[in-house]
DNA sequence: AATGTGTTTTAGAGCTGGCA
DNA sequence: TGCCAGCTCTAAAACACATT
């Protein structure tokens, strides 16, 4: 917070090249190597741990999908406490047909990025953590269109309504989980990027003001006209509009960690 | 201090709907 | 009908915060 070498932007093509080098020269000396590209020690760390391990890049094909799922599914498992493998276990006695459950928060929160890393082995930590959200949203809202077309539209309404109400002073007094229903069934994680989403291409120099200040913006200024839009296409074609899904507390475990891969191809429908 | 976890931004591909 | 503007989605980077 208190270097001067802090937020520079992305790093170019040359930086990396630099860093490569300047590692093979002082080796771990972060803060001299920070130094040398005007970078705080922290972030060439970060950026050199990214780097020296050659990543995957691009889209990620089947296998390493599966092979995400897998991993997660297994770091779970293993960091359940010990009563709560007891109590899978006894569950699984006596239904065999093994309708585990697991505790909404336990997908999304508290996963050993490193561990998924190394079991995935083709990409890293971060490139798993973007990975994993997207395929949670999927598969626990299963399949329904939460941010699209007017329920998209309606999911800004309702989202900015809310933040409206519960009127804090700073954006990290925010209840996500909490502020996720008004969109549907989606991890916490889902509603933050539509929020940033949100207020980047609706208040103009966002990154200058405070909370309030944008909080009120968007309330008085971009939620009329969304209305405005959401009606226009309501009487359009008699759209129809999705209620949120309530959140759910558990999941199945079998809805969220099955490994067919029907991820792609087309959208099935929903099947039981 | 290093490592691990969580949050916020950026970039760009790809789709969609309005309009010339 | 084809093009453009604006949107969402996907991927990943940068930074912040927490733990050990």
């Amino acid at each position: 917070m208190f270097d001067v070498n802090n937020y520079k932007g992305r790093y170019s093509k040359g930086d990396t090249e630099k860093l490569k080098i300047y590692h093979s020269l002082h080796g771990n000396d972060w803060k001299k190597i920070g130094d040398l590209v005007a970078r705080s020690s922290l972030s060439v760390a970060l950026k050199f741990s990214q780097i020296s391990s050659e990543r995957n890049h691009g889209a990620w094909s089947k296998a390493e999908t599966q092979k995400l799922i897998k991993a997660v599914e297994e770091v779970i498992l293993k960091k359940m406490s010990p009563r709560d493998l007891k109590e899978v276990d006894s569950k699984l006695q006596e239904n065999p047909e093994g309708c585990l459950s697991i505790v909404r928060e336990k997908l999304y929160r508290g996963i050993s990025w490193v561990e998924v890393e190394a079991k995935v082995e083709t990409r890293n930590w971060m490139q798993c953590k973007s990975k994993w959200s997207e395929i949670l949203t999927k598969r626990m809202t299963n399949g329904r269109d939460v941010y699209r077309g007017v329920n998209a539209l309606q999911a800004k309404i309702n989202l900015i309504e809310r933040l409206y109400e519960i009127n804090v002073e700073d954006a990290n007094e925010i209840d996500w989980e909490d502020l996720a229903s008004t969109i549907g069934d989606v991890p916490p994680s889902y509603v933050q990027t539509k929020f940033y989403k949100l207020k980047a291409t609706c208040v103009p120099f966002w990154q200058k003001k405070t909370f309030p200040e944008i909080m009120d913006y968007l309330y008085e200024t971009s939620l009329p006209l969304l209305k405005e839009k959401l009606e226009k296409k309501m009487e359009k074609r008699g759209a129809k509009l999705q209620a949120p899904a309530a959140p759910r507390r558990v999941f199945l475990f079998r809805d969220i960690f099955y490994c067919d891969d029907d991820s792609e191809e087309e959208d099935g429908g929903g099947q039981s």
